[in-house]
DNA sequence: CGCTTGATCTGGAGTTGCTCCAGCATGGCA
DNA sequence: TGCCATGCTGGAGCAACTCCAGATCAAGCG
C-alpha cells in the first residue's frame, strides 16, 4: 500500500504522515527500489492509532515516547509496560478534562445561540 | 484590574492576552498613566468567553471576526446578528464532532489500558 | 532624595505541529 | 520515446502561542 492509500484511510496527510516518520513515531516503513514507502496492515493500524491521540490532543513528545515503548527493544519489559499505561492513564485524564471543557461549552453555545436568535427575531420584528 | 489578574481569572497567559489585543480579538482596553492595561468586568467576561471558545478548538481568525461582529459598529445590525449565529451554529457542529471523537477515543484508550494492565500482570506473575 | 524592586510595556525571536512547495526520480501508458 | 502521475527530499511558511531583552515607571526603603 502507497502513501495516498495510507493516507486516505487514516485520515492522516500525506504530509503528516512523513513527518511522522522523520520524528521517530512510526514502525521503520520498508521502501521499494524508488523509494516509495509501503504500508502494510499493522503500519496502517499504528497510523489509525496516532491519528486518534493527535485528535485527541496528545503532544507528540509523548506520542514519540509511546513509540519507542512499542516498537524499540527495552530491555526491562516490565518497565516499558508500565511507562506505556501511565502514558495512557495521563491521556485518559485529558480525555475527562476535555469533555467537561466540552460540555461547559456545548451548553454556553447553546444559551447564546437562543439569545441571539431572540434578538434577531426582535430585529425582524421591528427593523 | 490588571493583567496578571485577568489571566489567572480566566485561564489565559498573559502573553495570550497581549497577543489576542494585538490581533484586534478583544474590546478596546484603556490605559493607565504608565501605559498598564486596565481590565473591567465585561472585557473580563469576553476573555472568558474566548477562553472558552479556542480551548474547543475554535480557530482564531473566526473569534477575530465574532470579535468584530461584537464589538465593532456593524451598519447591517440584522446582518451581523445573522452572522454572530452562523459562527456559532459552525461551532457547535465542531463541538459534536469533538464529543464524538473525544468519545471513541476514551473507548480506545480504556481498553487499552486493561490490555497493558493484564499483560503487566502477567510480566509480573512470570518474570 | 536617590535607589532598588517589581510589575508592566514593546518588538521580535523561538516553538509546536503541521502544510505547502520546488525540483528531481521513476514507472506505466500511448 | 515522450508524457504524466506519483512519489521523494529539504526547506520555507503558517497558526497560535510562548519566551525574552531592554525600557519604563510607581512605590517603598533607608
Amino acid at each position: 500500500m502507497n502513501i495516498a492509500e495510507a493516507a486516505s484511510l487514516t485520515g492522516l496527510s500525506i504530509d503528516t504522515i512523513r513527518y511522522y516518520e522523520r520524528a521517530t513515531m512510526l514502525p521503520s516503513l520498508p521502501r521499494d527500489t524508488r523509494g516509495w514507502r509501503h504500508f502494510d496492515p499493522p503500519a496502517l493500524d499504528w497510523l489509525k492509532i496516532l491519528e486518534r491521540l493527535r485528535a485527541t490532543g496528545m503532544p507528540m513528545a509523548e506520542m514519540r515516547r509511546f513509540a519507542q515503548l512499542v516498537f524499540d527493544r527495552n530491555d526491562d519489559a516490565q518497565a516499558a509496560m508500565q511507562e506505556r499505561l501511565e502514558i495512557l492513564a495521563l491521556h485518559r485524564k485529558r480525555l475527562a478534562q476535555k469533555r467537561a471543557e466540552l460540555a461547559a461549552c456545548e451548553r454556553f453555545v447553546d444559551m447564546k445561540i437562543r439569545m441571539y436568535s431572540a434578538d434577531l427575531e426582535a430585529l425582524n420584528a421591528d427593523p
